[in-house]
DNA sequence: AATATCATTTAGAATCATTCTAATTATCAT
DNA sequence: ATGATAATTAGAATGATTCTAAATGATATT
């Protein structure tokens, strides 16, 4: 994404919080700031570290009021793990496939060209065919990314901790 | 699945718990009996539940551990949450699609007429594409279920806890 | 049958991400 | 300044899962 779409984001970000009725704090919009600066979906705790490098008081118990209010709003998309912490795509808020290393814990977003799954099955398609009223769809590919299959290839058929 | 399915489901588990050289002892039975018996995808808890009906002094960990076992196997499919239990599918231990309801907490499978993410992304088309070595694919949609809705119709496009 | 061995099972403690709570602090309008 | 409201805090509580060390059970060998 290009430097102007981030800062797209991060202003549509802003207004949603505002929209919203709540203030956007320096350390709310730094927060913004740490989830968009990488394309690394990271847990709250790296977003609480990201925080505290400019605001070293920030409590834990702010980025998850906040990220709670993005969740709300439609502003940052909650990619669940029960093994390990949640990571949170901040970027493209909306249902995407992910390709997730299970040695690494890296999460990437799939390549467009890839990304299928979400075409063919639109939520309002699914919800017809189903009955159900489908709000969002999970599409993840677990396995290990190439730089963890080059650093150990005896990995090949294991499996992993996530 | 017709019931001669699920027997022969039944025998497949044991004989690769066996294969991994552990014993299929009678609470490992019921385990897999309690696993097998709906298509409710059961919780740890639920299944917990279930072989103590039949074994009453069976503790939490006994069900931890053959689940363990059973996910090393390829014998289980794990369907994880980070807000609620992890759910369970034996009947059909590799990645297919679900439907969750996020009021009720129902999972189910998706109906095969149109789990079509998982044919057109077969695992090792991805893994060439990517370069990651693709185990599994998690393909789930999210919403509130048939039941949910026309029991309070309100819930139209709120959010639910899962 | 007695014993040694090894897997299984157990209760409860430990862990860890997340949520909750109650008190404090900051902000803003009057 | 004052009062009201929201934001923030530290720490406790929660809940699913994992770990631990001891107890039990089954099996094979003698």
């Amino acid at each position: 994404m290009r430097e102007s779409g981030l800062e797209l984001r991060l202003a549509e970000m802003k207004a949603a919080l505002r929209d919203r009725g709540v203030v956007v704090t320096r350390k709310r919009a730094k927060l913004l700031e740490v989830l968009l600066a990488s394309d690394r979906h990271p847990s709250v705790s790296e977003i609480h570290e990201g925080v505290r490098a400019a605001y070293p008081g920030t409590s834990l118990a702010t980025i998850y009021n906040t990220i709670e209010i993005l969740k709300e709003t439609g502003q940052v998309l909650e990619i669940e793990f029960s093994a390990s912490a949640n990571r949170y795509d901040g970027r493209i808020p909306v249902s995407h496939p992910h390709l997730v290393c299970l040695q690494c814990e890296k999460v990437e977003d799939m390549d467009g060209t890839m990304d299928g799954a979400a075409q063919h099955h639109p939520l309002d398609r699914v919800s017809r065919a189903t009955g159900y009223e489908i709000v969002r769809l999970r599409t993840d590919y677990y396995g290990t990314c190439p730089e963890c299959l080059s650093a150990s290839p005896l990995l090949s058929g294991e499996r992993g901790c996530l």
